[in-house]
DNA sequence: CTGCCTGCAAATAGTTTGCATTTGC
DNA sequence: GCAAATGCAAACTATTTGCAGGCAG
């Protein structure tokens, strides 16, 4: 509503395109290199900036999942990921209805939550692949 | 197994008996303020080494959930947590039953998943007040 | 023109690690 | 006595930010 205008400037534009084309769910420092490719004089605090402003637009997704690194996601339908323990990277499965779940507990009174997920760690078929050695 | 052997020291013994104090969810810098009124010669350093080998010998929980900073648990029984977005806060809440989601998709067939939680974020009623300005 | 946006570099936050010394068993 | 653990500081990784100049609308 009070948003500040935003301007598609030529980084931002190519920064949604590069992520577009991936089903990974690229870190920052993935998508830096991913442009880079386009316009090599891109920053990474441009790339940093652009998409946490993609993510308040409701364009892409910020991933929240565990893990060290921030990922970041060109799919807005609403689906559910797994994550690779050993590689981070995080995959799409189809949407799991968590509306049927049973959630108590006393603090849930008083916390306003807003956010219901299902969070599916392991290994993926990569890593299961290099561990028979 | 072939585990190493762990020796139980000073720093270990009071990092462990001043994290099952608390029912807050610490980072290990919370912790390391935590021990320091008891030992205040450790090290951050150590405090890490510690949490992380508690974690490894199943005396605590490295918490898997999504924020910045990484959280630590005494309560090792099964249950739920709640993540405040505002201020990062995990609380408690009973365990939610998982076993009866509906989990699908093509690349689950390759994936060996070895962990399904839900994760629930919200505002907590303490940043819910504060915001009331 | 105006002010949002950029590149650059420095700053910050969280975590890990190398090393000389200490300590549990 | 010896391997494991400690304190310290430096290194590392991920992310944010201040600033002077650049560009979209």
């Amino acid at each position: 509503m009070s948003k500040t205008q935003s301007r598609m400037t030529r980084q931002r534009r190519v920064i949604l395109e590069e992520l577009c084309k991936v089903n990974t769910h690229p870190t920052a420092d993935e998508v830096y290199t991913m442009v880079k490719g386009k316009l090599p004089n891109i920053s990474l605090g441009t790339v940093y900036r652009n998409l946490d402003l993609l993510a308040e637009n409701n364009q892409i997704l910020k991933l929240e999942t565990a893990g060290n690194t921030r990922r970041y996601d060109a799919n807005i339908e609403p689906h559910s990921h797994v994550r690779c323990l050993s590689c981070g990277k995080v995959l799409d499965i189809p949407y799991i209805d968590t509306s049927k779940l049973d959630l108590k507990g006393d603090c849930l009174k008083d916390f306003n939550y807003m956010n219901v997920r299902v969070e599916i760690d392991g290994i993926c078929a990569d890593c299961a692949e290099k561990e028979k050695h």
